[in-house]
DNA sequence: TGACGTCAAGATCCG
DNA sequence: CGGATCTTGACGTCA
């Protein structure tokens, strides 16, 4: 059982994918940007691997325009030493990866144009695996497309496109459900006469049923016969409605009780979970951590990345983490997510804001120059007074932290939350 | 033609 | 000038 996050984390210094305008891409440009991205990469591979996660999706930004104008540079070869370094270390630790081309990657378009910029795209992110080093159990996550009026008809014109990918991109292919027109069912028949390995969404499903007596766990149990072995262990998407947000919007946070309920009905535990959730990594690690039993140095280690966040909105909350953790024989890894999820759920004091400020200004009050003590006093002023949101006040912080090098802070989520 | 989703670049505004 | 805040970009489908 592994668990995982998409594309970028918060609080991982230096791990920020750059891109550019296409008008500004020429060959230097996206050269430097390339060797940027690898490595950010490599330090969120590196991430991962201190704290034991083990599923990652790679953001397809990793090289800019890579499907287009980006294919005729040989950044495959160029950086091959740089991808070595990374497939090492993915293999190394057991990390499985994926990729997956958004919504406008349509392998079933009635355009030709289309479909051939789907295909080209497919390329671009298997030579991504491919230079990274790692086998067919490492995916690459499609959906079918658009129905065009016509579902079973835009279902077989996929099915006749998919049979035409040349053999090396359909052994990375993995289907999944979609919010809109096909649903588990529509992938499962289409996988069924492709021989793909199938991905479930629970939250797609959700919104886009195909119908409503089946639960999560028996939809999961159907597509565990898809994945076969050269496909490793089956592989399934989570995630939880954003409430306020439009059906379908991922959830900021995952929420601790509710995965617990979901991941105990998952037949098979070597299934792997791709988790789809806004704080990205921080739910990874609180998924990991409560239903594997990590140390209570762990735990720990976690508290002192929310800390601040959490007493920004509430001392009482504070104070029972605090409490939880005294025990250094105790492992209360589900208490303490959930006592965080609910300090987080409420509204934030103008005055908890500040005095969350002032503890992280304590970091520097000491070292700060002059002119620092006058700006940050100035920017904490703006916010009390309602002439600024607290997030500037954050900023000023963020950049302190990086000036002085406090990693502790700059690890921590207060600052990019 | 705009909304959808996503994230960073780019543009603009402010002191 | 640096920093904060808004707008644009890049993609295809669908109402």
């Amino acid at each position: 059982m592994r668990i995982g996050y998409a594309c970028l984390a918060i609080a991982v210094p230096g791990s920020e994918m750059k891109s550019c305008t296409l008008k500004n891409a020429d060959r230097e440009r996206l050269l430097a940007l390339i060797e940027h991205n690898l490595d950010a990469l490599g330090r969120l591979i590196d991430y991962n691997i201190k704290n034991e996660i083990k599923l990652f999706r790679i953001s397809s930004d990793l090289i800019p325009f890579g499907s287009a104008i980006g294919a005729d540079i040989a950044w495959d070869h160029i950086f091959a030493e740089k991808f070595f370094e990374i497939g090492k270390k993915i293999k190394d630790s057991g990390m499985r990866i994926s990729m997956h081309p958004g919504q406008y990657t349509v392998l079933n378009s009635p355009k030709a144009i289309v479909v051939s910029a789907a295909e080209k795209d497919l390329e671009y992110h298997a030579k991504v695996l491919d230079a990274i080093g790692v086998d067919t159990e490492h995916k690459i996550v499609l959906h079918l497309g658009g129905a065009y009026g016509d579902k079973e008809d835009a279902k077989k014109r996929f099915i006749c496109h998919c049979r035409s990918l040349k053999p090396y991109l359909t052994a990375r292919l993995v289907l999944e459900n979609d919010d809109r027109s096909f649903n588990i069912s529509d992938v499962l028949e289409a996988a069924e006469k492709l021989k793909l390995p199938v991905i479930y969404d629970n939250l797609h499903n959700a919104v886009n049923r195909s119908d409503d007596v089946t639960s999560d766990s028996r939809w999961i149990k159907e597509c565990k016969s898809t994945w076969r072995e050269k496909d490793g262990p089956q592989k399934i998407h989570y995630s939880q409605q954003n409430t306020g947000k439009k059906s379908g919007a991922h959830s900021e946070t995952i929420k601790t009780e509710e995965f617990l309920d979901y991941y105990r009905d998952i037949p098979a535990k070597d299934t792997d979970i791709m988790l789809e959730v806004k704080d990205k990594n921080m739910s990874a690690l609180k998924c990991i951590n409560c239903v594997s039993k990590r140390g209570i140095k762990e735990l720990e280690q976690e508290w002192g990345r929310y800390k601040y966040l959490v007493m920004e909105h509430s001392q009482a909350g504070y104070q029972s983490v605090r409490n939880m953790l005294k025990d250094k024989n105790s492992y209360p890894a589900v208490a303490m997510y959930m006592s965080i999820e609910k300090s987080m759920d409420k509204k934030t004091e103008k005055g908890d804001a500040v005095n969350a400020a002032r503890h992280v200004w304590g970091y520097f009050k000491s070292r700060a120059s002059e002119n620092e003590k006058i700006r940050f006093e100035k920017t904490l002023k703006k916010f009390i007074s309602g002439d600024s949101q607290i997030k500037s006040v954050k900023n000023n912080l963020l950049n302190l932290s990086k000036k002085y090098g406090e990693d502790y802070l700059l690890q921590g989520y207060y600052l990019y939350k």
